[in-house]
DNA sequence: CTGTCTAATGCAAATTACTTGCATATGCGT
DNA sequence: ACGCATATGCAAGTAATTTGCATTAGACAG
């Protein structure tokens, strides 16, 4: 509920609309981030929301900065960004497919030395690990 | 040149043949890495090798662990993995749109260290940072 | 709280990205 | 050099994304 005024903040500071089919693709993504494009435009057609309007909207909420592309476990899939879903990185594993999500502190830390030592300032970050998880060690 | 003979035994370790167009691609991500297929099949075109050969050859180059998916600065991309090409991360530019490769130490312990947390085995891992790059500051 | 103006939506068509079938050409083991 | 199995090119097919246009619906003034 929070997350939906920082939403309608987030439009109206660019002059943009909120609109029903604006709020109904937000809901699916706080659900479901990160998630297709297929996923997004199955989920919306049950709000009848049509498959333009969510291109249309994902390019939006990309240009505001809302939603990242990554690709995660080969797939490519969209995300809401830190302000509006947690920060995290992602570990997929390559023998069940699945996905944690993680954090941790002296890997933000060690992104920030590694951003300063270009002479860069950080807006976002993004990060996947491709391995074998811990339920599956000892399995493969 | 010794970057072919690892590539050709890669393909020889898979029982895959090395085909013409398959060197001719390796050779443009050689050159191009990371690239985006649009960028890879104009390339190929003119060595004549068609774009279903292409996405036929990059299916099994990702296969066979030799390329990896990616986005960055909102573009998918394909690039050589670590053992082909060198290993590096990935810093994105929003205000000039470059793109710098870096890499550093601290920053491979450290997702070293986080995975060791999940109990998990690391096989690859992708880092990109998007920010403002050195060039850019006090311009933007 | 209603009218008006402008931008967002749905629908359909168009474009672009990717995949597949098939006849031919080419690696590679013998 | 020969023969077989697989990779290739080409053309057609399917899936993903974008666009044009008539209509609908936010937002703000009155």
């Amino acid at each position: 509920m929070d997350k939906e005024l920082l939403f309608k903040q987030a439009l109206g500071l660019q002059r943009e609309r909120v609109t029903s089919p604006r709020l109904g693709l937000f809901r699916i993504m706080v659900r479901k981030s990160p998630l297709t494009t297929a996923t997004l435009i199955a989920e919306a057609e049950k709000l009848s929301i049509d498959q333009a309007t969510c291109y249309r909207n994902l390019a939006l909420f990309r240009r505001i900065g809302l939603i990242s592309d990554i690709v995660v476990g080969g797939r490519r899939m969209v995300e809401l960004t830190d302000s509006f879903g947690a920060h995290h990185h992602h570990f997929s594993c390559r023998n069940c497919g699945r996905l944690i999500d993680f954090d941790s502190p002296s890997l933000e830390t060690a992104i920030s030395a590694a951003a300063a030592d270009l002479g860069a300032i950080v807006s976002s970050h993004q990060l996947e690990i491709i391995g074998v998880c811990a339920q599956c060690r000892g399995l493969t």
